[in-house]
DNA sequence: AAATGTATTGCAAACGTTTGCGGCATCGTT
DNA sequence: AACGATGCCGCAAACGTTTGCAATACATTT
């Protein structure tokens, strides 16, 4: 009813505890006889070495921390897949915690993943974070971070984003090419470095077709489905209401489109909708959504391979930015 | 650049490490100066205790594990999300795998996550899992397991489940009872716990209105949208084609949904079909799917709180069982 | 004045590992 | 026969905590 150690495999053997250390771990001092008897003995008393002493001793541990906004979210679920799967591959474990989309949340989750002394960490910031001193802290006691989607620029970290301002970028662009000319956009209040690509894109699209770019066609709120609902409605208020929107995101754009379809508006008739990350739900409804396709399992890979990277040694901890591609998938919203 | 330690503190201060320590939990043999001093360079220096050290020493962990078959699948994440929520209310980190419906990998996690001396565990089993001796091995080692959702009747620990039979046998009598009398159940292979309740509350609805349970009728896959795709293939191939069909999960429903549809069946005329789990996106589709409400959070929540129980000692480790109520969702699709 | 009590601190062992170093056979070499 | 080399193993310290016990200083009581 208690774990096996060492010790007791050491007693059981009348051998010393460093000896069976050394016979687990292959060790060229021990005999070929008693590695094979410490090894039955293991196998028989399913004996496994305690990771926590071990980390203690050797001053490194095989689990990885990770930070999301909130786990349910099929973007967030699905990178720490990736993440999750890659790390299985190279022994580690992962640790997961969810800010709800505070700063607080999010300073005290690095705090204890920290305490835990987790080998590195994948964060990806909540929409509050302005101020980045806790994770400053994480980097000065030596532990590296990656940041993914929802990176900050003013940290000197790898990241792995995709290509926020492009396939805003493309999905305005093809907005204004299938004949819309009072574009909206429904977007985040907050500090978010996608937020501000998305909008960057969004405008240079505007301006590249010679079109103005209308503050009351941008509308700040949050990242969900009500948000976009709220949006729409705002929006649909207006004496002159666009006739194009493109949504930060999947959710956003779906409750958008709900709202729309409550509404009666035609889609895409009277107003064609854009959304981001192409959620599989996005090609559920009727017309489906045209959608930037955002690799989300592959960011999870691709952050959690550059933190292997980096835990391996075999690079630096410093700020190389990888960038994703994004696609256009049109479908009928549009 | 590295962890400050409770000694560096005691150097600093020309104190002991007990002292420190001491202090540092507000044991009250310590003067409320010297607290006060230890608290002040504590905060300054950026102390964190190691919690690694921490459990060595006192051989209890703040750390529960969580064994999903996949993290992506919204039903999951939103279960993780429960379970992250209380275990953070809590002060426990949760460490996060997935078996990808495989026992192999479910094993080596049991192993990984008892190796790394968790409190407990949380899992919810895969597919194929058949035999539970890496779940007994666990036990034998006094670390408590909560079974949630896919859970096993073979193993005396708490289990939180919805009433899967109850849920199935109310979708398939609002089937029979909106007329349909040839009613066809699609469901997972394996040894699922869930998969077996469902298909008696679907047989037992049958049979309490007199209608026959056809094997035909009754399609054998996994549990992902492919799989209702081609359920719905099958059914449509036979020379007499179900008017109802109730699937074991809304993945699945949707798979068949986007089958039929695109096969120009119409739905709920022709064909009605029914989910089970809920999902967000089963409201997206038009028409709408009907189905049957399953809590998730709340699974989450229940389960997570079962655990804490135990560990905080509130409660014994054997197998109370919580079922929580299902909830039919008639919407457009039957 | 001695004894007792109280407040505050330190010593040292322990948790389960890993690892540098030294010890002791056994063996082959000269 | 003496020597060094080699093979195999154990001692002990260390990782960063916690905690029982002892130690010290001072105040209080009889």
């Amino acid at each position: 009813m208690r774990h096996v150690t060492i010790n007791d495999l050491a007693r059981r053997l009348n051998l010393s505890a460093s000896t069976v250390s050394r016979a687990l771990r292959d060790h060229p001092d021990i005999s070929e006889q008693t590695k094979e008897r410490v090894r039955a003995i293991a196998a028989k008393t399913n004996y496994q070495p305690n990771l926590i002493a071990q980390s203690l001793q050797t001053r490194r541990s095989n689990n990885i921390g990770v930070i999301v906004p909130e786990i349910r979210n099929t973007f967030f679920s699905t990178v720490i897949s990736g993440i999750e799967d890659l790390a299985y591959e190279s022994g580690y474990t992962i640790m997961v915690c969810q800010s709800n989309d505070t700063v607080e949340r999010e300073t005290i989750n690095t705090r204890a993943l920290a305490a835990n002394r987790v080998a590195g960490m994948l964060v990806s910031v909540s929409q509050e974070t302005a101020d980045f001193s806790h994770l400053q802290q994480v980097l000065s006691q030596g532990v590296p971070i990656v940041l993914f989607d929802r990176v900050v620029d003013d940290i000197d970290v790898p990241k792995v984003v995709v290509d926020d301002f492009n396939g805003a970028f493309q999905a305005v662009t093809h907005l204004i090419e299938t004949g819309r000319k009072r574009i909206a956009h429904l977007t985040s209040a907050g500090y978010l470095y996608v937020a501000k690509e998305r909008r960057e894109g969004y405008e240079a699209a505007l301006k590249a077709h010679g079109l103005p770019v209308r503050s009351e066609y941008i509308i700040e709120g949050g990242c969900h489905e009500e948000d976009g609902r709220e949006g729409a409605r705002k929006l649909l208020a207006l004496q002159e209401p666009p006739d194009g929107i493109f949504a930060i995101n999947d959710p956003v754009a779906l409750g958008a489109f709900l709202y729309l379809q409550d509404q009666q508006v035609d889609i895409p008739g009277q107003i064609g909708l854009v959304g981001f990350s192409d959620n599989p739900n996005a090609m559920l409804v009727r017309p489906a959504l045209t959608t930037v396709n955002q690799p989300a399992y592959e960011i999870g890979k691709t952050a959690a391979s550059l933190l292997l990277d980096i835990l391996e040694g075999r690079t630096l901890k410093n700020g190389k930015t990888i960038t994703l591609e994004t696609r256009l998938v049109v479908r009928g919203s549009t």
